[in-house]
DNA sequence: ATAAACGCCTGGCGGC
DNA sequence: TGCCGCCAGGCGTTTA
């Protein structure tokens, strides 16, 4: 699944293979996952591919006047693609463009979005507009984690997850995180000092950095996109290893449910505090 | 304010 | 071998 790492990379390879081209005419094969197909199509067809940005898991097509918000949900994938090649039956949306090659968005599930917003205002809209600050970057730290969360009575796990309070990081990366930091998932939010929460922030942007730089993770259905395999997963310390030994204490892995969601963790490294 | 439940989807899995 | 039911999972919406 997508998280931010691997739309980073994905932004990175639009803007190195398609950024300044022009869109002749999209193909719309399903148009539930797209807010307005008919405005879709009005804006797309004739505009010019500028600049791919980033917010969160989100990925925002820079058109001019307009911009194209999508989102990858748990699969969604980019494919560039000759015009004559066979439809693969999970390629929902075709961009055609000016040099006889076609952007293709593939995605199993069906989950992704796509939504058309003008760019003077995007940032003050759905879906973007409640969005929580990027872990990398200065924005997030300590003291600013513990005034958004000194009175939450959520799991460290779930509030992480929330996209109004940080963006970008999913579960992959929540549970690399707190495993980094030596923090229980189910810790209860107001309980963590000012110094764990710093703790919990800087293992956000190593784990992220270092996820970026190798590509991203490839784990489960998301292989790659636009021909990149990300290598991350091999660093991967308590994802998907349940029953493995911890990389540091040998203590076997636990898969445990918080908040609804798988969850790993190490409970000798990772003991928790009440 | 928060949280649980649901809907959206389908490949992959275990069970038989 | 094949069929069936269940599960994962981000996020918006609905309900408690």
């Amino acid at each position: 699944m997508p998280e931010l790492p691997e739309v980073e990379t994905v932004k990175r390879s639009l803007n190195r293979l398609v950024k300044g081209k022009k869109i002749q005419k999209v193909t719309v094969h399903y148009p539930s996952m797209i807010e307005d197909v008919k405005l879709f199509k009005t804006v797309m067809e004739g505009a010019f591919l500028h600049n791919v940005e980033r917010y969160g898991k989100f990925l925002v097509f820079h058109l001019g006047r307009y911009v194209l918000i999508g989102h990858l949900r748990m699969e969604g994938k980019y494919f560039i693609k000759h015009p004559t090649d066979p439809l693969d039956k999970h390629e929902h949306v075709e961009f055609h463009l000016d040099d006889e090659t076609v952007l293709r968005y593939h995605d199993v599930r069906k989950f992704g979005t796509f939504a058309i917003r003008l760019k003077d205002t995007f940032l003050q809209e759905p879906p973007l507009n409640k969005l929580g600050p990027e872990p990398l970057g200065d924005q997030v730290n300590g003291a600013r984690l513990k005034k958004r969360l000194k009175q939450s009575t959520r799991f460290i796990k779930s509030a992480l997850l929330d996209q109004n309070v940080i963006s970008g990081l999913g579960n992959i990366y929540v549970d690399e995180t707190l495993f980094c930091a030596g923090v229980h998932p189910e810790t209860i939010t107001y309980t963590l000092s000012d110094q764990a929460l710093e703790t919990i922030a800087c293992c956000a942007q190593d784990v992220l950095t270092k996820a970026i730089m190798l590509g991203g993770s490839s784990i489960r259905s998301y292989t790659d996109s636009l021909g990149i395999h990300g290598r991350f997963q091999q660093e991967l310390k308590v994802h998907m290893q349940e029953g493995k030994p911890c990389k540091y204490c040998n203590h076997p892995i636990d898969k445990i449910k918080v908040g609804g969601r798988g969850t790993y963790v190490c409970t000798h490294c990772q003991a928790k505090r009440l």
